[in-house]
DNA sequence: GTCTATAATTTGATAGAC
DNA sequence: GTCTATCAAATTATAGAC
């Protein structure tokens, strides 16, 4: 199957980002991705670490295309940053506390252990906060207020899943949904 | 000796913040401890996730202190949100990144994997809301908005962690302290 | 590309002498 | 309480037949 690759990836994005980059197995992952053992090392001779890193580049770029199509089609910045909380409190509800940011546990486990890795979950963020900050220059904020603000979102957002999977509970992200929408809305002209 | 099993603790609280959970093993721990391999399984029967639960309390406990520290001889709440997100700034700088929050990693790791341990945390942010929303209180907040505003406050603080720590950068947390002292401010009676 | 067998190392954990 | 030896299992990775 030419496809065993993109199986491969798909389910370790799963994986890890319940379990962590050091705490899933590469046996786990074949086993899960219905895939041969030697397919990982075929389609990744760089081994576990490669694949890491293309998990994180990938997910990474599904959640771009994600922060598009919750913005483009909301009426305005504050009701779009509503609607990624919101929309974030559902999936995490749904998947009993699982699916939260798909690279935030990586990123902890890797910031001071692997510097490609670490390289890797830096430009996603900052693809993340390049598409937010351009948003809201677009709704009239200056650069540096637009790029702050992004920051400060995604921070929230971040800062609320680790709370919301502890307690078990949309608590923390309902209440810093108010405050960044409230943030966003207080940042914008007239 | 007497303390190795503090010992212990302290050198796991310093591996698990930096390498995560499941990226530290037992033996790394008792040679970063100076300590007998067998003291480990002497002090702590339950193995490495009796540790974990301990390591989690305890740091919980010394950070819950820190918070009393820095709010205590503020002049107000809104400096001593500023002065928690400047002194995190500083002490990130000074340990290149590496001595952020000494549970969040672990905590992402154990959210979907270990129910004590998941507990253990959920128990450890729940004290620092509490501590930090009877300050807000105590300054004129409603309870719900002094409980609100300290779940927004943890979160920017995680959050700016996360991607501080990615990024090799002090600006997450400077600007999420700009958002977190003006949310207070803008909470606060008259 | 697939699959199996296996290597080499590390993991968490235990037993027992001291 | 300390220390050593060791266990069984799991880890990442490789070799080579098909």
């Amino acid at each position: 199957m030419a496809n065993t690759k993109q199986r491969i990836v798909e389910a370790s994005i799963e994986l890890f980002r319940r379990q962590g980059y050091t705490g899933t197995g590469v046996k786990q992952i074949v086993a899960a991705a219905n895939a041969p053992f030697g397919s990982l090392y075929h389609f990744f001779p760089g081994g576990k670490q490669e694949l890491g890193e293309e998990v994180i580049r990938s997910s990474g770029a599904m959640y771009l295309h994600l922060i598009s199509a919750i913005f483009d089609p909301a009426p305005d910045v504050v009701t779009a940053v509503r609607n990624v909380f919101d929309g974030a409190a559902e999936t995490l509800v749904e998947t009993n506390y699982a699916d939260a940011c798909p690279i935030a546990t990586v990123a902890l486990e890797v910031a001071s252990t692997s510097e490609p890795l670490r390289q890797a979950t830096a430009d996603v963020f900052d693809s993340w906060l390049r598409s937010m900050a351009s948003r809201f220059e677009a709704a009239g904020m200056t650069a540096d207020t637009a790029r702050s603000l992004a920051i400060s979102t995604l921070a929230l957002l971040e800062g609320a899943f680790i709370l919301s999977r502890a307690q078990r509970s949309a608590e923390p992200l309902k209440a810093t949904g108010e405050t960044a929408s409230a943030a966003v809305r207080a940042a914008l002209p007239g």
